[in-house]
RNA sequence: GCGCCCAUAGCUCAAUUGGAUAGAGCAUUUGCCUUCGGAGCAAAGGGUUGGGGGUUCAAGUCCCUCUGGGCGCACCA
């Protein structure tokens, strides 16, 4: 049992021997300021109402009737308006890195998710050019939430849905084949570098594929492009591939693996659109106006009502809205009763509008299937000016720049430290420099400058297993604070797996970091009496194992050295 | 005009989800220090948490309102 839950049942057991209702559950928080002790609890304010008391005779009425030695407190104190304070006894305290180092890796892992499905949506991009800044903070944030969520004991599935069909393929497309005929490019085609890659491999591709030279391709789209659908697909399906590709490498390179990619083209060909249209109309919920079939979302919660599916004269084809619903339909089937869609906050329309949809259906889909982490646009700045060209995309800083040019580590915690809700900055120069302005660095450092006394004093960590240590000799204020945040690790995570919110764990980090490089300037380890180096030493690998781990939830590495 | 999000030190951001005197880093000022181990360490100044009202033992956090900013409001995706 670690000395949290032992103080919490103490309070507890204390708190209904003074009469507190059946059920009490005291609140145990750390106090902000440290000065004031370890924990903290609430209990005697809760208690102020039910037992009609003031707060503080409920506080010493509390305190009377506590046992501190089996609570391992070595002082507490009644404080501001009936605050409980307690402060551990060193040795007590410091114990709890037992568990760190018999845990290991495990340290911090619970199973709240009980192997539960969880179905986490994320970069989603459209096939029609590399991915931007935007989706690198979709595929950091995405990616750390579904390790989070894996960490929680969750049966995670990381899915890419690819919208291979709508117009902007055509336009992707008919940009290509423009690039192959000649002619200039209109206002809304897509003008970035690679297009023009993607089409001269094209028409290496037809070429090879029709026994033809390239030359004769090049006049043969020119020639037959309007009257041929075969070689529009056939251009269309190469630069579909071709983006595939190459959104796929950018992924590799972020080392971010997907286990289903979804496309949204098969919602058509098995027919599943259409089985949703009818289910709708089925359902109650669809009505014909000026031609156009509507679904009357404004029955759950949307403002307007939307259109499933054209009039004639506009083409008469489902609009996007219907395949998103058809696709959460199918996540739904495939067992995912939790589903979570990471998006850039210009989608943020869509949420009402799918959930009006799924809810429509009548199928017994929950009101807020599926959840959704929406998050702000991003800023690059370098030198003190935001950047917005890149040599490949054109218009757009690309995943692949970032990555490139300051590494996978850096991109994905500067996409991580922030709030997804607020917007971020992200400053490459501050992410490329090798200092300890550097968040990322200053973390690694932390890890490393650990891992160094091992390494230099020739000890295998292996050997460090924590048995036989003097806990009571951690007892210096820098080491006390070391183990109180390796051990909240676990109730961070939990919190932050619960939120969605990755970045707590990044600032998490960053703070334990300079907790450890605190302790680090002021206390030896080795060269110390063998019973301080004992201690100090398991508090070094404790303190590795957690920061491995945590930055291991992020997907960045924790290196021996630097 | 309507909807969602945001607003905290000069700058970039935290704040244990409603808890105590709102904290870090950068920048500024001052003083130490010279490596198991790579310029660090200690301290100071800096705030009406955008304005106003409300809820309660307690509000940066919840509610209302105003101001300012971002995004979205298609038979585009």
């Amino acid at each position: 049992m670690t000395a949290e839950l032992r103080l919490r049942a103490e309070v507890a057991r204390a708190a209904r021997a003074i009469g507190a209702p059946d059920g009490f559950a005291p609140a145990l928080d750390r106090p902000r300021d440290p000065s004031h002790g370890d924990w903290a609890t609430n209990a005697a304010m809760a208690l102020a109402k039910p037992l009609g008391k003031k707060p503080q005779d409920i506080a010493k009425a509390l305190l009377a009737a506590m046992d501190p030695a089996a609570a391992g407190v070595a002082e507490s104190s009644i404080a501001g308006p009936g605050f409980i304070n307690f402060r551990l006894d060193s040795g007590h305290l410091a114990s709890g890195l037992m568990a760190v180092l018999e845990q290991g890796a495990e340290f911090g892992r619970n199973s709240t998710g009980s192997g539960k499905p969880v179905n986490v949506e994320f970069v989603s991009a459209n096939p029609t050019g590399p991915l931007h800044v935007g989706h690198g903070r979709q595929a950091a944030l995405g990616d750390a939430i579904a390790s989070l969520l894996a960490y929680g004991g969750w049966n995670v599935t990381r899915e890419f849905y690819y919208n291979d069909g709508g117009g902007q393929i055509e336009r992707l497309r008919d940009s290509v084949y423009a690039h192959i005929a000649g002619i200039p490019l209109a206002a809304d085609q897509y003008h970035g570098e690679y297009v023009k890659d993607v089409a001269t491999a094209c028409v290496a591709d037809l070429a090879a594929a029709r026994g033809l030279t390239a030359a004769a391709v090049t006049a043969l789209v020119r020639a037959n492009w309007a009257s041929d659908s075969a070689l529009r697909d056939a251009v269309r399906m190469f630069a579909v591939a071709a983006l595939r590709a190459e959104q796929d490498a950018d992924l590799r390179a972020f080392g971010v693996k997907f286990d289903v990619y979804y496309l949204e083209s098969s919602l058509y060909t098995e027919q599943r659109v259409a089985e949703t249209i009818e289910a709708l109309k089925a359902a109650g919920h669809a009505f014909m106006e000026d031609g156009a079939l509507w679904l009357r979302t404004t029955d759950f919660g949307d403002d307007k009502d939307r259109v499933m599916v054209r009039s004639a004269e506009k083409g008469g084809e489902p609009t996007y809205f219907v395949p998103d619903v058809a696709y959460h339909v199918t996540k739904w089937k495939r067992g995912f009763t939790r589903a979570i869609d990471v998006q850039g906050s210009d989608h943020h329309s869509t949420v009402t509008r799918v959930r009006a949809g799924l809810q429509a259906l009548e199928m017994g889909i929950p009101k807020g299937y599926p959840e959704y982490v929406l998050h702000q646009m991003v800023t690059v700045m370098r030198s003190g000016e935001e950047v917005k060209i890149s040599k490949r995309a054109g218009s757009y800083v690309t995943v692949r720049d970032l990555i490139d040019e300051v590494g996978r580590d850096a991109v994905r915690y500067f996409f991580i430290m922030r709030k997804g809700e607020s917007q971020l900055v992200f400053d490459v120069d501050l992410a490329r420099s090798q200092s300890e302005d550097n968040p990322v660095y200053y973390i690694q450092m932390a890890h490393a400058r650990l891992s160094g006394i091992f390494r230099v004093g020739n000890i295998d960590p292996a050997t460090i297993t924590g048995a036989g240590v003097a806990w009571d000799t951690l007892s210096q204020p820098e080491e006390r604070e070391l183990v109180k945040a390796l051990l909240d690790w676990p109730s961070l995570v939990a919190g932050a797996t619960e939120a969605l919110e990755p970045h707590r764990v990044a600032n998490w980090l960053l703070e334990t970091a300079r907790t450890v490089h605190l302790w680090y300037h002021k206390h030896h380890v080795l060269d110390e009496p063998p019973e301080i180096m004992t201690a100090r030493l398991a508090l070094a690998k404790a303190s590795r194992i957690v920061l491995a781990n945590a930055l291991g939830v992020l997907g960045i590495s924790a290196p021996e050295r630097m």
